[in-house]
DNA sequence: TAGATTGTTAATCGATTAACAATC
DNA sequence: TAGATTGTTAATCGATTAACAATC
């Protein structure tokens, strides 16, 4: 019943929906290991923590998944998500600084069973170089460019001390990586093509901090 | 000039202001070990990637701290700042699990130097019980409740399987704990005093691969 | 005083909610 | 058909932006 036939979105679609899609995932991929074959909005909502009405607002960004009177396959929504989020083809990453979170990363299985594949582990520190990080032995970070370069990677990690990040960035982006998750805490500069996932850990404790203290905060973005 | 004496904010802060804070208050922090004394909403504002009149909102939710004409003193914006995420006070912490996650929360020292004392790491695996997480020697989880109970902790930090989280919560809330900070992917089940701050790591991994595969978003929130 | 920049209001923009028509 | 629940619109709510008066 469309006028049109294309099927991108014709709106850009809110961060905010976007980044309630990877919940909505996680809650079917447990409905449908436990053999649950259909849910409504109502009660997928309610294990997300939204409205029912949230709920489907957001998957009606991208299309509709759903049957009226019967709610949502479990199959059909899952797949569609992971069609959405880009699970349904695997990333190859590498990460950048085997710290303490570089190495966390590293050995953290959840990554590879969603697809993200970590290649590489590579460190600027001597005495880190050659070291096993998870299953991988790092490497030196001299030739990070060559590496990035001469292979496809979809996505690397930085986990560097925050001064050496922009560096680190830098040589990423002249070797022609798209995608930069960032877990040093500076505001990296990047072409536009390229895209930047910023996480901080200390932030999120300040947050959690204030509002232990008594702080009074609005709707729960 | 107030109609009220008060200081207590008079309408809840939006959760957005409150995340960007943290931000304010790292650059801060870098222009006063710079030396600079004086900045304004606009280069403060671009530091942060934000715009200048969002900077100024922001901070008007908690009061007026600059001088019109000559921006913002580096110092006193730092310290209000500061007091208001909590920051001029320290926390004690304690970690259950000593995992990847565990095991790189209890080692990052970028924690302690802002007021979060990680006091204590436990797990509930024999093979680990007793070894070096950090500085600290792991406790058994059998002891969280009492230890939690007779000592004043007020963040936990959960890094345990999702499937044995819930649990963890239940004897951390029934020995008081106010805060917690989840790594685990579930909502967790707590009375309306307890404060969850949720992080997912693979949830921000999964928005990056989104935005990677040429997804339109919307306003960067 | 003139220049600069904050504090604050009103206008705009975007996201959430509520309601209900469509339809399985 | 009757019951249920989605898809979608319009109304509400909240956050951001732009503009400028206040004032250092």
């Amino acid at each position: 019943m469309n006028d049109t036939t294309t099927t991108a979105p014709r709106r850009p679609i809110p961060m905010a929906a976007i980044k309630r899609l990877p919940i909505y995932y996680h809650y079917l991929t447990g409905l449908r290991e436990a053999g649950i074959l259909r849910v409504s909005s109502d009660s997928l909502a309610r294990m997300a923590g939204v409205t029912a009405a949230q709920l489907r607002r957001d998957l009606n960004h991208f299309g509709s998944f759903g049957q009226q009177g019967c709610g949502y396959n479990t199959d059909v929504l899952h797949a569609a998500l992971g069609s959405i989020l880009g699970l349904d083809r695997s990333y190859r990453m590498v990460v950048i600084g085997a710290g303490n979170i570089g190495s966390a990363l590293a050995s953290y299985p959840g990554f590879a069973r969603r697809g993200f594949q970590i290649e590489a582990v590579f460190d600027s520190d001597a005495s880190r170089i050659g070291t096993a990080s998870g299953s991988l032995s790092v490497l030196d970070a001299a030739g990070l460019g060559a590496y990035v370069s001469s292979r496809r990677v979809d996505i690397a990690a930085i986990a560097v001390p925050d001064q050496a990040a922009q560096a680190v960035a830098d040589v990423l982006v002249a070797a022609g990586i798209r995608g930069i998750w960032n877990f040093a805490h500076v505001r990296l500069n990047v072409p536009d093509i390229v895209t930047v996932e910023q996480v901080n850990l200390t932030d999120s404790l300040m947050t959690l901090a204030y509002r232990l203290d008594g702080g009074q905060v609005g709707s729960g973005a």
